[in-house]
RNA sequence: GUGGUUGUAGCUCAGCUGGUUAGAGCGCUGGAUUGUGGUUCCAGAGGUCGCCGGUUCGAACCCGGUCUUCCACCCCA
């Protein structure tokens, strides 16, 4: 006997209904893409080790799944490494190519690659599966999918405008309600590393501030002496751990702390043109809020940093992210382009419409009308009929074999198919079909020329 | 990558300090009902107890390893 077959932790088949669900969301996704103007590319589920690599940090490198060489490629391999059982120099030697990490970097990557084809400024949107091989968690897989919109060749704010428009737009048509769009900007951070002395701490810094709502400010604080972040540097940020009131209060307040600090000024100037211009523009389904302590991707954000939370009272990490990155392309050699975008995390969306009930029923719904097979002259009797539904849009289908009355209608019942379609040889005699709604029960027969009104 | 947790029928779960042929509900198949499903009644099928090894007269239960699940770190969609 065969062993059990399994997938790899971290990865999941999907049912017909599970598809269905995730392609309402996508296609959600996509319309609104499309409606601010974006342009659909595609890139590689793999690229070279070398795009990859350095581009996320350590922590990053390590996720990355690597894919090792074909051949024989041992024999090529440095005796060195290999005596050493030094795994990092080997995995260079042996594997030269690697799973796409996030869609951030390939886009970097094609727009190098497109420059002389590419009209500045380029919308591109990009839909696909990325891989990490992290530990699997709730809501958090090894193979997933991510909806990015990004705009490169534009340093102006009303991108980010934009891109927040975009996100409540989304979110307004899943009918996803209460959801929190965080902003912060690096500069902010930078500037607050600053006007403490602890501008090389940067990252060290940000990373304990971004705890703050997990494990509180004693926590924080412990963190940042941990990392050599002086107490007398901690009291002068005191102010943050008990930001409170609007956006525009904690902008002043913002503004109060980091007059010292140019860069900090410019983060505090940036923040307020988006808050202000989204505010007269208004957001239907989410709110805009202003997080100091939103700090991520600081490997490569420069500008706005966007986190988007669930709805209160669902756990669930961040479905949605993005910001600023001066110099997207700079590090494929291709100077001066900035790039701001964001992202939407598909399967978390998908949990959170679960949790909440949010999936329209039509999603699941697939064909409306069957028709029941009584044997081989009433089904091509019954072809006739399924020719001018499909001719109407309607989704219909046969059973295909002449099986108990009983098992065909229970079949349509647990499909969940709303309309059966009986005609036998009585209709036949008199060109008619008998049309029976499972919901409710009652059928009548009608004329065979008659399309029936499936409402 | 670190620490913990979970795994028994298709699904959700019982299963006593280790002791005969491992159970329930739901689902599934067939029948009651030869052109009428969802309700009801009757009958039936389905499990190498995640996998490998060990302890024991005897293991679903104890021990080790491994895979998987979920959780907390790290990090992140």
């Amino acid at each position: 006997m065969a062993k059990k077959p399994g997938i790899p932790k971290g990865t999941r088949d999907f049912t017909p209904e599970e598809v269905n669900k995730r392609n309402y969301i996508i296609e959600t996704i996509r319309g609104q893409f499309q409606l601010y103007g974006f342009q659909p590319i595609e890139t590689p589920s793999f690229e070279n080790s070398e795009t990859l690599l350095g581009k996320y940090g350590d922590e990053g490198d390590r996720l990355i799944f690597r894919i090792l060489n074909s051949g024989d490629f041992l024999r090529k391999a440095g005796a060195e490494a290999i005596e050493n059982r030094d795994s990092n120099s080997l995995a260079a030697q042996i594997s030269e190519k690697a799973l796409r990490y996030d869609l951030t970097v390939p886009f970097a990557r094609y727009v190098v690659m497109h420059q002389n084809e590419i009209d500045l400024p380029f919308k591109r949107y990009q839909i696909q599966p990325v891989w990490r091989a992290d530990r699997p968690q709730k809501g958090r897989f090894r193979e997933f999918y991510q909806c990015d919109a990004d705009v490169v060749g534009s340093d102006s704010l009303w991108q980010e405008v934009e891109f927040v428009k975009l996100y409540d737009a989304v979110f307004n048509e899943l009918n996803l309600k209460g959801v929190s769009i965080k902003i912060n900007n690096r500069k902010v951070l930078a500037g607050l590393a600053e006007i403490i002395g602890a501008s090389d701490k940067l990252i060290d810094f940000t990373v304990a501030l971004d705890k703050l709502d997990k494990i509180g400010e004693e926590g924080v604080k412990n963190e940042m002496l941990e990392k050599g972040i002086h107490q007398d540097a901690i009291d002068r940020i005191q102010p943050l751990f008990a930001f409170q009131g609007s956006n525009e209060e904690r902008l002043d307040q913002l503004e109060a702390m980091l007059k010292d600090s140019v860069e900090g000024m410019k983060g505090v100037e940036e923040l307020r043109f988006i808050i202000s211009r989204v505010a007269g523009l208004g957001t239907k389904a989410s709110s805009l809020e202003v997080d100091v302590t939103l700090a991520r991707g600081l490997n490569y954000y420069t500008g706005a940093i966007f986190e988007v939370a669930a709805p209160e009272g669902v756990a669930m990490g961040s479905i949605g992210g993005g910001g600023r990155y001066d110099d997207l392309t700079g590090i494929f050699g291709l100077k001066g382009v900035s790039g701001v975008g964001i992202s939407f995390g598909l399967d978390r969306i998908y949990l959170v419409l679960e949790e909440l009930g949010l999936f329209p029923e039509s999603v699941v719904e697939q064909t409306k009308v069957l028709i029941i097979n009584f044997g081989d002259e009433e089904a091509y009797y019954g072809m006739k009929l399924l020719e001018s539904l499909r001719e109407q849009g309607i989704k219909a289908e046969l059973y295909p074999d002449a099986a108990k009355m009983k098992k065909q209608m229970n079949y349509a019942n647990k499909r969940n198919v709303p309309y059966v379609i009986l005609a036998g040889t009585q209709e036949m005699n008199d060109g008619t079909y008998t049309l029976k709604n499972m919901r409710t029960g009652t059928q009548e027969t009608v004329k065979m020329d008659a399309i029936p009104y499936l409402g």
